[in-house]
DNA sequence: GTACAATATTTGTATATACAAATGTAATTT
DNA sequence: AAATTACATTTGTATATACAAATATTGTAC
């Protein structure tokens, strides 16, 4: 509670719900900077990174759109456009399904996949330093605990 | 991470640290949206809603930009816009400054409090839902390991 | 007291997010 | 097989976020 109020510069006392919300939304903040810093020099957005990993997860097989929302982390934000823009970096191709001409089927390029080889090992370096301070026990309480609010 | 396998569909097996980065992203997303859930027929963002009630704590003294600004949770966002909109919904006053024209001061009016009077109730309900699955002890345990990735 | 630096806010711009509506395609019903 | 419904993606739009540059004011050094 003390090092809250001095974060958010005030006095007032909150119940502890209201603490345990604001401190999520802090470390939020806290991580996706910590990511972004390793990503924003290479142009790619959080979600971005994300779905090339997802693409590299098929071993050299397609997803269409649908799958590829169905497995990120963020459902809301709109996958068309973000695919686009992995293209124009040459990172991602768009095909047609052939078996179902509304769908369409993307696949990670050479390119993207190199890209990914070069950003693996800064990306876990910035997860290792914001849960650097807990221990594993500690990581796997936070994890346990994380999984009850979701 | 059976859990977590399960909400990104993948088999993919992740370090720790990485578990635990998805897994408060995921988190800060369920609470967004439940607060959003009732801010939005407000239509007011989170910031929004957090700048009057950081304003409310004044007790009718202003705050000037900067002083909001560091009381934030998100200190990136552009509080000038932000406070546009609050003054649109004639939530908030702007005056200038008389000791320091640079300087502008920020008021909440009472059409203001009336609505943060509505809200509180129905936003300290979100709170309590998004973290009703935990125990006293565990939310105190959350908020100690939060506090130490910060 | 003019020039320069520091401070506080505003404006501009590019991108991201959220969501509704539109489009095109496939499957189902009658 | 025409009409309807469901599905998959795209487009449109409004707002939010992130950050750089511009503007205006104050403080300080010479």
């Amino acid at each position: 509670m003390k090092e809250l109020n001095i974060k958010l510069k005030t006095k007032a006392i909150l119940p502890l719900a209201s603490q345990t919300v604001i401190n999520l939304l802090l470390t939020n903040i806290t991580i996706k900077t910590e990511l972004m810093s390793v990503l924003k020099p290479h142009e790619l957005s959080l979600e971005q990174f994300n779905v090339l990993r997802i693409l590299r997860g098929q071993k050299g097989n397609p997803l269409n759109l649908q799958d590829i929302q169905e497995r990120m982390v963020s459902k809301m934000s709109n996958t068309t456009r973000l695919i686009d823009k992995l293209i124009l970096k040459d990172f991602v191709k768009r095909t047609e399904c052939k078996k179902n001409r509304r769908k369409i089927e993307v696949y990670i390029t050479a390119s993207g996949l190199d890209k990914l080889l070069e950003l693996d090992g800064l990306v876990n370096g910035a997860e290792q330093k914001v849960t650097s301070k807990l221990t594993i026990i500690e990581l796997k309480e936070l994890n346990r605990l994380l999984n009850k609010i979701q």
